[in-house]
RNA sequence: GCGAAAAUGGCGAAAUUGGCAGACGCGCUAGACUUAGGAUCUAGUGGAGAGAUCCGUGGGGGUUCGAGUCCCCCUUUUCGCACCA
C-alpha cells in the first residue's frame, strides 16, 4: 500500500491541534526545555527551503527531547516591522500593515504543513502596539540610565533605503546589508544605545555559553578589545591637548609626528594660517570619498601638515602635527602618535612625506646600526629610549605607562572597536521613538503611562530623504510632558533589531499587560536552552540581544546574564552555488516536494543530505531515498497491523533464549537505539537517519523470522525513533500497530538493553608490518597468544607470517594485531 | 593583509580516544518479477589488474608498529574582518 502523505499528514496535524498535544504547561518548569528558532520576517515570498532547513530539523531535535521527558516549549512568531514591507508600499501603494498581516496569514498556513510543535498561544508579531509599546518602554529605561542618548556624529546613510544604518548593517564592500546600494557618511543627530558600556561583559560572559567557537570569535573580533594607553601631547604655543590612544606605549620614544583624522574638531584650531588652504582642501576631498575608497588598504597614504607642533611628553621633543585620512575619527581618540619605525602605516606615511623614522625597538639578532627597511612591529629590546633603553619592550609598556601616570601625561586605557548602537531610522514601518522636543524644555522623554506612542496608519510613504512621519502633522504635533507647551515628536523609528533583541522573553506571555515581560514565567523559562538560526546573525542580532538581556538583568527583569545558552547555526542551502534569493530568481520552492512526497519525507531528506551545520547546494536527486525508506517502514507496519494488542512484547529478552535471527534483530535494535540517541543529541541527523536505515535493512532480512512479541518490541522502538524524524508517519505507523494515543503525549524513549550491546565475537584486524592483510573473528577479550595463533591459521593472513622472522607484535585488545616481520 | 572553517568514489557523505577508509543514501551495472517500468526485489559497485596483488582521503615532508585523523610547509575554496593606532 502506498503511503499517502497528502491524506495522513493533515489528519495528524488536525489531531495534534484538536488535542492540544503541543501545549506547554508553562507553570511547570520541571525538566524545562526552551527550544527556539529565529523568528521569521513575513515577506511576500513563500517559505523556502532555507526556512524548512532551519525549522524542520530544529523541531526534530525538540521532539527528541520531548520524548525523553523534557517539558518542551517551542514558540513561533513574526518579526513584522522592517524596510521591505515599506518599500513594497512605496511601489504598490499597499499599506505595510495590510501586506504584513496578509503575509503572516499565508506563512501561518505554510508553517502548518511542516508539522512543528509550535505552541499557538505564544505567537506574537512585533508590529502590534502591544508589542512595540515595550520597545518604547525599554528605550525609556535605557534613557534613564544614560544608556540611550542622542548625538551628532558621522553615520552610515544608505542612498537607496534613505535611512541611516548601524555599523553592523554595512557590508565589507561598503554597501547596504539590505539592498546592496552604496552607503555614504552623513553628519546627523541620531539616537544611540550605549552598547560599549557592556563591551567587557559581552566578552567575558562568552565563557558561560555553549556557542560555536566561530561565532564567539566573530563577536570577539567585532568588539575588538585592545589594551594600551592614552597619552596626551600638548600643542606647542597653545592650550590645546592632543590625546592619542596607542597599544604600543613602549614605542613612545619613536614618535616622529602626530596625525589627526581630517574630521577631528582640533584640526581647524591647530591649522596655522599659511596651511589653511591646503588643509581645508584636503578635508573637503576626504569628505567626498566613500568609506570603501577611504579604507582600502591598497590606497596610497595621503595627508597634509597643519603647521602646528606637539610635545612628546616622554622626552619633551617637538613633533609636527599632520592630518591624514588613514586615521579614523570614530576609533580611539581620532588621533594617533606616529611611530614609523614600528608601525606599517606610519612607516608608509613617513616614507611618502619624508618624515624621520627612528628605531626604538631592536629586533633580536639584529644590530642597532642596521637600517629599517620596513616597520618592525614585534616585541624586542628598547633602544634610544632614555632610561628605558635595554628593557624588554613588553615590560617597557608597563614601565612607560607608570611613568606617564606619575607625570599625569597619560594612563592605561582599554579601547574597543565596538561602537554604540545607532538605532534611529528615517523610515515609517517601525517603532516610534518615545521622545518629544519642546522649545522650552528641549528633549523630553514621553511618560511611561502614556505609552505606546502609536504609529499612525495614514502616512505618505514616498521617500524624501527624511522620515515619512515628519510629514504627518497629527503625529508630529503634541504637547510637552513637562511643561504642557507645544512640542514635536521624534520623527524616526527604531532599528528592527530592537524588536528582535527581547522577543524570546515576550513569547512566554505575549498578551501580558502589566509589563514588558511576565517575570513569573520568564524567571522559570529563560534563558533559552537551544537557539537555532543562521550564521548571518552571528554578530548583529546575537550581540544586540545579549546586550539587551544584560541590561534587563541590571534593572532586575531577568535573572540570568545570557539569553541563549546553546546556539547552533544550520548550514545554508544554496542553489547552483549561489545563496537563494528572490532577486536572483533561484529560490527553491518546497511546496511541489511537499505535494509529491509529503512533509516528513522532505524533512527526512533535508536532514539526511549532510551535516546540519554545513548545508549545501540544493539537489533533489536523493529524495527518492528518503521516500523509499518511509515507504518501507510503512509497509512493515502494515504487515503487523494491530500487533501491539495481540502480541505483547517483553521489556527485555534473554539472548540465550533467542534464535539466531532473533538475536541479530534484538542486538541491532538496541545498538541502533544507542547510536541514534547519541547522534540526535548532537544534532547529527544525517547519521541518525543512516543508522535507522541500516536497522531497516536488517529488519527486512530477519524481522519476519522473529517471535511476534519481539516484533512488537522492535516496532515500538522503531516508531519511537522515527517519531522525532518523521512525526506524521510515526503516528500513523504507531496507530496501525495498535497504539491508541499520540506518541507525543508522554515520554516515549527506550533505554538500550546493555546486555544486547555487549558482543561475544569481535572482528580483529590483522596487519603484517603495518599493512592490512585480513581479519579474524575472535571471542571478545581474547588475549594476544590466541589471536596470533588464529592469524597464523587464517588463510589470508597466515601466509604472510609463515616462515618469517618475527621482530615485534603489537596487540590492542578487541581491535588489532600487528605483526612486524623481518623484510627479506 | 589578518582571523575562522574546510578539501575523502560519478554525486551527497560516514569514520568515539591514531587501529578494517568509503557506513548510509543517490546514481550506475547485471539479474528477477512484469503488457509496461521513472514500481519493487536480489546481487554488484573507489581505481588498476586475468589473478596473486598494487595504488588510493588536495600536494609535499615528518612523528608512529600503524595517520583521513597528530605536527610542519604549500595549494585551493568558503566565510568573517579589513589603515582599529
Amino acid at each position: 500500500m502506498k503511503y499517502q502523505a497528502s491524506e495522513i499528514e493533515p489528519k495528524w496535524q488536525k489531531y495534534w491541534e484538536d488535542h492540544e498535544v503541543y501545549k506547554t504547561d508553562l507553570n511547570n518548569p520541571d525538566k524545562k526545555l526552551y527550544s527556539l528558532v529565529m523568528f521569521i520576517y513575513p515577506s511576500g515570498a513563500k517559505l523556502h527551503c532555507g526556512h524548512w532547513y532551519n525549522y524542520g530539523p530544529a523541531d526534530t531535535w525538540a521532539r527528541f527531547r520531548k520524548l525523553m521527558g523534557y517539558n518542551v516549549y517551542e514558540p513561533f512568531g513574526y518579526d513584522a516591522f522592517g524596510l521591505p514591507a515599506e518599500n513594497y508600499a512605496i511601489k504598490t501603494g499597499v499599506h505595510p500593515l495590510d501586506s504584513t498581516l496578509k503575509n503572516i496569514k499565508d506563512i501561518r498556513a505554510q508553517l502548518k504543513r511542516i508539522g512543528c510543535m509550535y505552541d499557538s498561544n505564544s505567537e506574537l508579531m512585533t508590529c502590534d502596539p502591544e508589542y512595540y509599546k515595550w520597545n518604547q518602554w525599554l528605550f525609556l529605561q535605557l534613557y534613564k540610565k544614560g544608556l540611550a542618548y542622542r548625538k551628532k556624529s558621522p553615520v552610515n546613510w544608505c542612498t537607496s533605503c534613505q535611512t541611516v544604518l548601524a555599523n553592523e548593517q554595512v557590508l565589507g564592500d561598503g554597501n547596504c546589508e539590505r539592498c546592496g546600494s552604496p552607503v555614504i557618511q552623513k553628519n546627523l543627530v541620531q539616537w544611540f544605545f550605549k552598547t560599549t558600556a557592556y563591551a567587557d561583559r559581552l566578552l567575558e560572559d562568552m565563557n558561560l555559553i555553549d556557542w560555536p567557537e566561530e561565532t564567539k570569535t566573530k563577536q570577539r573580533n567585532w568588539i575588538g578589545r585592545s589594551v594600551g594607553a592614552e597619552v596626551e601631547f600638548k600643542v606647542d604655543g597653545s592650550d590645546e591637548v592632543i590625546k592619542v590612544f596607542t597599544t604600543r606605549p613602549d614605542t613612545l620614544f619613536g614618535v616622529t609626528y602626530v596625525t589627526l583624522a581630517p574630521e577631528h574638531p582640533l584640526v581647524a584650531k591647530l591649522t596655522k594660517p599659511q596651511y589653511k588652504i591646503s588643509v581645508e582642501k584636503y578635508v573637503e576631498q576626504t569628505a567626498y570619498l566613500t568609506d570603501i575608497d577611504r579604507q582600502s588598504t591598497t590606497k596610497e597614504k595621503s595627508g597634509v601638515f597643519t603647521g602646528s607642533y606637539a610635545i612628546n611628553p616622554i622626552n619633551g621633543e617637538s613633533v609636527p602635527v599632520w592630518i591624514g585620512d588613514y586615521v579614523l575619527v570614530t576609533y580611539g581618540t581620532g588621533c594617533v602618535m606616529a611611530v614609523p619605525g614600528h608601525d606599517e602605516r606610519d612607516f608608509e606615511f613617513a616614507k611618502k612625506f619624508n618624515l624621520p623614522i627612528r628605531k626604538v625597538i631592536l629586533q633580536d639578532g639584529t644590530n642597532l646600526e642596521d637600517e629599517l627597511t620596513e616597520a618592525f612591529t614585534e616585541a624586542g629590546t628598547m633602544v634610544n629610549s632614555g632610561k628605558f633603553t635595554g628593557l624588554n619592550s613588553i615590560a617597557g609598556k608597563e614601565a612607560i605607562i607608570k611613568d606617564l601616570e606619575k607625570t599625569g601625561d597619560g594612563c592605561a586605557k582599554v579601547n574597543y572597536r565596538l561602537r554604540d548602537w545607532l538605532i534611529s531610522r528615517q523610515r515609517y514601518w517601525g517603532t516610534p521613538i518615545p521622545v518629544v522636543y519642546c522649545n522650552s524644555c528641549g528633549e523630553v522623554p514621553v511618560s511611561e503611562d502614556s505609552l505606546p506612542v502609536t504609529l499612525p496608519y495614514d502616512v505618505e510613504f514616498k521617500l524624501q530623504g527624511d522620515s515619512p512621519l515628519r510629514r504627518h502633522a497629527g503625529f508630529m504635533n503634541t504637547t510637552c510632558p513637562k511643561c504642557g507647551g507645544p512640542a514635536e515628536r521624534d520623527p524616526d523609528t527604531m532599528d528592527t533589531f530592537v524588536d528582535s533583541s527581547w522577543y524570546y522573553l515576550r513569547y512566554l506571555n505575549p498578551k501580558f499587560k502589566d509589563g514588558m515581560i511576565d517575570t513569573t514565567l520568564t524567571d522559570k523559562w529563560s534563558p533559552v536552552d537551544m537557539y537555532i538560526g543562521g550564521r548571518e546573525h552571528s554578530v548583529m542580532h546575537l550581540l544586540y540581544a545579549r546586550f539587551v538581556h544584560k541590561f534587563l538583568m541590571d534593572i532586575g527583569l531577568v535573572k540570568t546574564p545570557e539569553p541563549f545558552m546553546r546556539l547552533v547555526h544550520q548550514g545554508t542551502i544554496t542553489n547552483q552555488g549561489a545563496k537563494m534569493s528572490k532577486s536572483k530568481g533561484n529560490v527553491v520552492n518546497p511546496e511541489p516536494y511537499i505535494d509529491k512526497y509529503g512533509s516528513d519525507v522532505f524533512r527526512l531528506y533535508l536532514m539526511f543530505m549532510g551535516p546540519y551545520e554545513l548545508g549545501g547546494d540544493w539537489n533533489d536527486s536523493g529524495i527518492t531515498g528518503a521516500e523509499r525508506f518511509a515507504q518501507r517502514l510503512f509497509d512493515m507496519a502494515n504487515t503487523y497491523t494491530g500487533w501491539y494488542k495481540s502480541h505483547k512484547s517483553e521489556a527485555k529478552y534473554d539472548l540465550a533464549e533467542l534464535s539466531n535471527e532473533e538475536k541479530s534483530v534484538y542486538r541491532y535494535v538496541n545498538k541502533t537505539l544507542a547510536k541514534y540517541q547519541h547522534e540526535m543529541e548532537h544534532l547529527k541527523f544525517n547519521t541518525a537517519i543512516a543508522s535507522m536505515m541500516e536497522l531497516s535493512n536488517e529488519l527486512g532480512k530477519n524481522l519476519a523470522a522473529c517471535r511476534p512479541g519481539l516484533q512488537s518490541y522492535t516496532m515500538a522502538r522503531v516508531t519511537s525513533m522515527l517519531a522525532s524524524l518523521a512525526p506524521h508517519l510515526a503516528e500513523e505507523i504507531a496507530s496501525i500497530l495498535g497504539r491508541e494515543k499520540s506518541l507525543f503525549v508522554e515520554p516515549n524513549q527506550f533505554v538500550p538493553d546493555p546486555e544486547a550491546l555487549t558482543v561475544d565475537v569481535v572482528t580483529i584486524a590483522v596487519q603484517i608490518s603495518g599493512k592490512m592483510r585480513g581479519t579474524v573473528d575472535m571471542p571478545v577479550d581474547s588475549d594476544q597468544e590466541t589471536v596470533f595463533e588464529a592469524a597464523k591459521q587464517n588463510d589470508k593472513t597466515g601466509k604472510f607470517i609463515e616462515g618469517k622472522e618475527i621482530i615485534k607484535v603489537i596487540f590492542v585488545k578487541n581491535k588489532i594485531l600487528n605483526v612486524i616481520v623481518k623484510q627479506v
